[in-house]
DNA sequence: GCCTAGGTCCCGTTG
DNA sequence: CAACGGGGCCTAGGC
């Protein structure tokens, strides 16, 4: 069965999708400037060409591809293999569309960067008239680690007292500053994934910062992750600092244990901003 | 217009793209489950939630997205903004499809990993049958600027002599070791972009490496980027190391100008491998 | 605007 | 297999 040149509209209620099947080229760049002015995303299946210039440049040659052009500007061309797009603008660009012999020329540009994907042949270009207003909720990220930690400091040892998070130094910001319960101080960095050799630097840098700083020689360092590779813990090891298993799904159990506490401190520091 | 319930066929000689029009959840569950077998992606538009259980967990509620299940088991849910998609599994995912209670289910696994996508409207799912074997070629990235530096030297400094790169000392890989026109050896660190101060710190412990072990004094550490931020200049100055400006463009230019002897190169090298 | 750091980073390379 | 570093990284948050 082969249909040809003909629109289709779906959804129930509301016109969700709008297909332009075997589309024309001057009607498949119109499809697209339409949704473009529309700010509604809009895919396009079939035989392009890919060029980019801007922080390196590329080239891609003919083939078959799927194009998707999002209405914050943002244009991604996808292969039908690999997690990330084989060439891409980030949001922000600005793409227009024209027909050029034949052709549909799809142009974005961003800065010093721009982008030409030229459509040979479009099988099928589709508008999304997308509603999508649910909120993305993540659990177990580094933040979340920290946060457990400044509420049960026990988590990461007895008698530890938090002072601050995301203390600056030169270079960089610690996750946590603490005291521990002999009144040294401690700079503490969390990993939410395995601890490798760099993470180990960064709490170098820090923690030798921290002792220019202060002169006080019994600044200790903590990282604190999952797991810790063999080779960094030996850097670790070998520049006087400690490492500290921290399980996620422990942090997430303390975190919904005190979420109630959060909540009331989040109501307090917002009166305290109100009386300031 | 609106028309429902079929099947279109898109392509030229080609069976290209498959469409089926407002597909019920077990027609779109047979087609993700025959498109899998075949090792073709398929692209599903509708009314989705998604959950993820992996490196961390995460809820998406409710709403219109494109899905993208890709041959090679990456499995991308997008929304109409945004570079990246929502949710997502990476190449290697074992996907499946199944119909259940009007809903259509598509999982992921992979190790420890997984992802749920319910459809509860699908508008619209298309398999491709796509031809795309184009090599994707860049051009202007560091590897690059450092083969343009070992075949010019000049690039960075007159009299320059390359010794080797990728040079291991504990700490990393020194990208380019050479002597200068006294006789000094010279660690290069290469980066594209600006450099920052976490490479300015990467050269710093490639160079007192790199001292610690050969108790030469007069070692130096060269930064070459196409700019560096304030803060690394200040940091990289202050450390006793250097930065050399390096411009891409004339890096992709001595490349040019150098391709007939890199072939050569090359070709002598494949000779000794067989002689060897 | 720059800069810093996290990410379900992904991805290739190497030991 | 783990480990390491690059990436047109992207993205969020500070300043």
């Amino acid at each position: 069965m082969c249909f040809r040149g003909f629109v289709l509209v779906l959804g129930e209620q509301r016109e969700a999708v709008r297909l332009f099947n075997n589309p024309g080229a001057q009607e498949c760049a119109d499809v697209i400037m339409s949704a473009a002015s529309k700010r509604r995303a809009v895919i396009v299946l079939g035989v392009c060409e890919v060029s980019y210039r801007g922080r390196t440049s590329s080239e891609l040659a003919r083939g078959e591809r799927l194009v998707i052009v999002k209405e914050d500007g943002s244009l991604l061309v996808h292969r039908t293999w690999g997690y990330k797009p084989v060439n891409y603008m980030p949001p922000g660009a600005m793409v227009y569309a024209k027909s050029d012999s034949g052709s549909v020329v799809i142009s974005a540009k961003r800065g010093s960067e721009s982008m030409r994907v030229v459509f040979h042949k479009v099988y099928l270009a589709a508008t999304l008239n997308f509603r999508d207003d649910s909120s993305f909720e993540q659990k177990g990220t580094e933040a979340q680690m920290r946060d457990a930690v400044v509420f049960y400091p026990e988590l990461v040892e007895k008698g530890l007292r938090v002072l601050t998070h995301e203390f600056q130094v030169k270079s960089g910001f610690v996750d946590l500053m603490a005291l521990d319960s002999r009144g040294r101080l401690v700079a503490i960095e969390f990993k939410a994934n395995p601890a490798k050799t760099a993470d180990v630097n960064q709490l170098i840098a820090y923690v030798s910062r921290l002792r220019a700083l202060s002169k006080e020689r019994g600044i200790r360092g903590v990282l604190a992750a999952p797991s810790i590779n063999k080779a960094a813990r030996k850097l670790l090891v070998d520049s006087g600092l400690e490492f500290k298993r921290l399980d996620k799904d422990e942090c997430l159990r303390v975190l919904e244990e005190f979420k109630p506490t959060m909540s009331l401190l989040s109501f307090i520091e917002k009166g305290d901003e109100h009386s300031a």
